[in-house]
DNA sequence: GCCAACTTTCAGGAACTTGTCAGGTTCGGC
DNA sequence: GCCGAACCTGACAAGTTCCTGAAAGTTGGC
């Protein structure tokens, strides 16, 4: 089991009481070592607090369930509406509000541990925007059904974007899917990198369908079909 | 989808929601109905109140989770802990307390489904990919019905793979199959098992049809016939 | 129609990944 | 405790991809 919270008290807090349950827990102070020990240890939940140094709850969820289906569990300090519903999109299986009761959490950490235990086969996740279908699965994408061979940095781009299609990404947001954390790159880094995705998925690359550029924003990726 | 709620009205504006959200939904205002409805329609998911007449929503909760694993997501008008640690230890999937909104509501109704959704394949015995042929109940290999001689370590990454053709592991993903939980060997391990597979499997090896490399993601197999 | 701001495009060196190998370590059987 | 098989590791060469700055082309506001 995993538990990611920045709070250090907070999080030592948290370990105990996994630990006087039954559960191994290993913390992470911050996004990114979280990321990374989830990665390595694949534990099977992850505690995420939302707010957290270098990669935030949200983005660690997203990533997460891209790269597998441990369940995860959200604990958030704001109890709003608007940040439950963005953690459930997100893919996080549940999600607590801050502050709870030991009880409740530990009693939801059963039901998700129960809920995947039976071995549940990675879902099919395909993401599809008109004619592109990405399949982070595979690690593969098609357009019109044509198999289009990315780089690393071209597939992360293109995924991301086709896991919210419409949706604006800053340049900012894109280079991040790319290089991890906090590589510091140019913006014209991720411009070559949305020409030659254009040069590979679009019909006619100087006239865009699929990957549109929106003038002093980023880029988005929408079904050309309409 | 069934719902199981005794307030005919708000079982009602359940249904309406539900349908506006695309699902068709049942009603059955006591728990022996609610039983039945849910034992004859096989519903993908069932809505349940806590309060009702006849046959209460912890114990029919207890009922059907002995008959089916079908997703149970409890409604409940108390919100004390009580109620909730009950729920779930009889098996609820996840519980929402009136008042909720709509919105939650169905975001949590999306999220069991997609949870419940994978429909876990029967096991069959042979991992059969292309030429490749693994047999985990004999550990034997065997390509274009040549057996192959395998190593554990050799086995276990060929064996996984199998069982997924297609889809990308990482190297951390392998290694966890070969290493067990978390030696940290480095990637040129799993690089050298594969190298050595390629050697038995591959018809020629500098231009591998079966265990490909996918640049920055790690290794997958697929049917090299195609 | 003009200008400033923004985007596209390009080429080649930097940076990263992978394949391969030889030597060292671990492990189980005898 | 010796032996061989299997495994791990660090190094390096060979590929591949990424990044960058600058020039050329667009866009949007006035």
């Amino acid at each position: 089991m995993l538990v990611a919270e920045d709070d250090r008290k907070h999080a030592e807090i948290l370990r105990r009481y996994l630990e006087a349950d039954g559960y191994r827990a290993t913390v992470a102070h911050d996004g990114p070592t979280a990321l990374d020990r989830a990665r390595r240890l694949r534990p099977d939940l992850v505690l995420l607090d939302v707010m957290m140094p270098g990669l935030d709850g949200l983005d660690l969820c997203r990533i997460l369930r891209a790269e597998s289906n441990v369940p995860v569990l959200m604990l958030t300090a704001r109890s709003g509406e608007e940040d439950l519903l963005l953690g459930l999109d997100r893919g996080a299986d549940d999600y607590v509000t801050k502050p709870y009761s030991p009880r409740e959490l530990l009693a939801r950490i059963r039901t998700l541990l129960r809920r995947a235990s039976p071995a549940a086969p990675a879902a099919d996740v395909l993401l599809r925007v008109g004619a592109v279908v990405v399949d982070p699965e595979r690690h593969t994408v098609t357009v019109s059904g044509r198999l289009i061979e990315c780089t690393p940095a071209e597939f992360a781009i293109l995924a991301a974007m086709a896991g919210q299609p419409d949706r604006v990404f800053t340049r900012a947001q894109l280079l991040q899917q790319t290089s991890g954390y906090d590589r510091d790159s140019t913006d014209r880094t991720v411009d070559t990198h949305v020409m030659n995705l254009r040069r590979k998925i679009e019909p006619n690359p100087r006239r865009p369908a699929h990957l549109l550029t929106v003038y002093g924003m980023g880029y988005k990726l929408v079904d050309g079909t309409r």
